[in-house]
DNA sequence: TTGAAAGCGCTAACAA
DNA sequence: TTGTTAGCGCTTTCAA
């Protein structure tokens, strides 16, 4: 019977059972090439038994190095839509596991986006560090960079195009686009768009998805754009006066938020979303999900994301490291009722 | 200009720096008020000088301590509004923050609910758990109190009346009754119940604050009940079917997703929502906050939750440990317009 | 192929 | 009030 609220057994513990010396215990956990395959599995036998697992801060402190990625969390968004981090942060968790590392969270107030960081760097406690708010013109990958702190990045330097760490991205024009032509496949002509505000880089990336796929056939633009806040209340405002001003039958949004007040004004004029009039959300989340007929989105592979970091982080802490080649993903679009 | 690539400052460095021995600096980080106060401001110059802070992995070796708190993160669940993890997830890190704790996050597979607890109790990786899929008859929990391991339950343990470990809930049967009444409240006479099937305690308990809200008022409960899977499908078909057979005025859901599916309905019917007939979901969701006139729905006291469940951490981590009493969180009900 | 010695950076216990 | 000693459990280096 394993004792319970003992200590844990320790190396020691295990080359005593087995009859070697520590550092032979070491190698059959690190290096089990090295051992004799009788020895080997005669210390395998002792681990087992005793039900060893290695010391996770002596080996942090002798190997100078945590196995943890670091990661900042803000506050859930709430009155939006907005649904990237769940998803993201179970295939990065998932992800990182694979690759031998766990997540550390920890959270961040939005005046000083450094807090935080600065201390697990220069305590140690994590390796690496993934950023996600790089819409925020992120001050904190500048500063990471200078203190040649590892870490990736899911969102391209926008402001910075001389950044040099490693990012992940997904192409939003690629998704607007898709969706724009989706529409148009579908026989709309007029086709509107709904976006932030002009000083968002992801905003205007999104737009120009939208502009290009109707440039390309020919059809114009001018008239049919709206920058917005993302808020449900803006795209409701926001579409009922391109409805009258504009005719669209079609929207296409930079968010499903903005999405979602559209239908709010296809209610309120008694449209009905996907038969006369279509609307396009982007990031396919739960609301596009389960809103009744379903909103037609544009779906980012996070799962692809957390894949891509991980590999860019496991060359960034390799002996030596390796500058990983930054990558952009394409989305998909998920069809629902409202196109 | 401090160093940017070099190893980070030891406490021998900042020992030097002051001009005291090492553990004089020790003492300054750690119990200040044994140092002179003159010391005490040079060694903390020294330390501000230097950018020093203690090695986590080195500490954590000798105090055997992690100061990390594991917590077990499933997939998100697409198809649903559930959104629970979110807001939870961030109000855990936060309030651990201010409790000297990080939240280091790892994936479970549902096969083996306790695959990732054993490796990271036997490494001595974190400190405590928070477990939070209670809903599954919770195996972890029983597993965790055998190791005698720390943690704390987000969710009663149900099928374990004994069981001797802390836990926080949210009074599932408060809310429906807070849902009730209001729709009582508003006039409405038969109110319909669609939940979840038999087997799920959590949703029997919610189940249980509806039926009470009505025989309080001397109204029956027959045949307006409804127990079905949680998903959109379900609560549309469910809610069709009671109001074909028996004629409710309002709906009261196990989950915002069977809510939604009630507005599904009456989509189909031409019913508008809040007027002639009402629904309350669960959880209040951001499905809940951005559909179209909103819906009604139980909010779970989530910031609440992660600071009892803090308190009750620090507790059993404390010397000696303090038994934490369980705690009962109630409810509220975020008012929309479906009501 | 295995073992011995040293030390990662810190803090508990004790001594001065 | 400050300093000295020892050792947490592990892995790196080197010797056997």
């Amino acid at each position: 019977m394993t004792p319970l609220s003992t200590t844990p057994p320790t190396l020691a513990d295990v080359a005593e059972l087995a009859g070697v010396s520590r550092q032979t215990v070491s190698n059959a956990v690190n290096n089990p090439d090295l051992l004799r395959s009788d020895t080997l599995a005669r210390v395998q036998d002792a681990i087992e038994a005793l039900g060893y697992s290695p010391n996770r801060a002596a080996r942090n402190l002798r190997t100078r190095a945590s196995h943890l990625i670091g990661m900042r969390i803000g506050p859930a968004q709430e009155g939006t839509a907005n649904a990237t981090m769940d998803r993201f942060v179970h295939s990065l968790v998932e992800t990182s596991r694979e690759a031998g590392y766990h997540v550390l969270l920890f959270a961040g107030s939005s005046e000083d986006p450094i807090a935080g960081y600065e201390d697990l760097l220069r305590s140690t406690a994590v390796d690496a560090f993934v950023v996600t708010d790089t819409y925020l013109g992120n001050p904190q990958a500048v500063w990471l960079e200078q203190r040649r702190a590892p870490f990736v990045a899911f969102g391209r330097p926008w402001d910075h195009p001389d950044a040099r760490h490693p990012w992940v991205d997904v192409d939003g024009a690629a998704g607007t686009d898709l969706a724009t032509t989706h529409l148009l496949d579908r026989g709309h002509q007029r086709i509107a768009w709904i976006g932030w505000r002009k000083d968002s880089r992801i905003g205007e990336d999104r737009r120009a998805g939208w502009s290009r796929a109707l440039h390309a056939r020919g059809l114009p633009t001018t008239g049919l754009a709206s920058r917005v806040e993302d808020t449900v209340a803006s795209g409701r405002e926001a579409s009922a006066v391109l409805l009258d001003e504009a005719q669209p039958t079609a929207f296409v949004c930079a968010s499903d938020t903005l999405a979602m007040g559209v239908l709010h004004t296809f209610r309120d004029r008694g449209i009905t979303a996907g038969r006369e009039m279509s609307v396009v959300g982007f990031d396919d989340s739960q609301v596009a999900q389960v809103v009744p007929f379903g909103l037609t989105s544009v779906r980012q592979p996070l799962e692809d994301v957390a894949v891509e970091i991980v590999k860019a982080l496991e060359g960034l802490l390799a002996h030596p490291p390796t500058i990983a080649t930054s990558t952009l993903l394409v989305p998909t679009l998920a069809l629902r009722g409202s196109s």
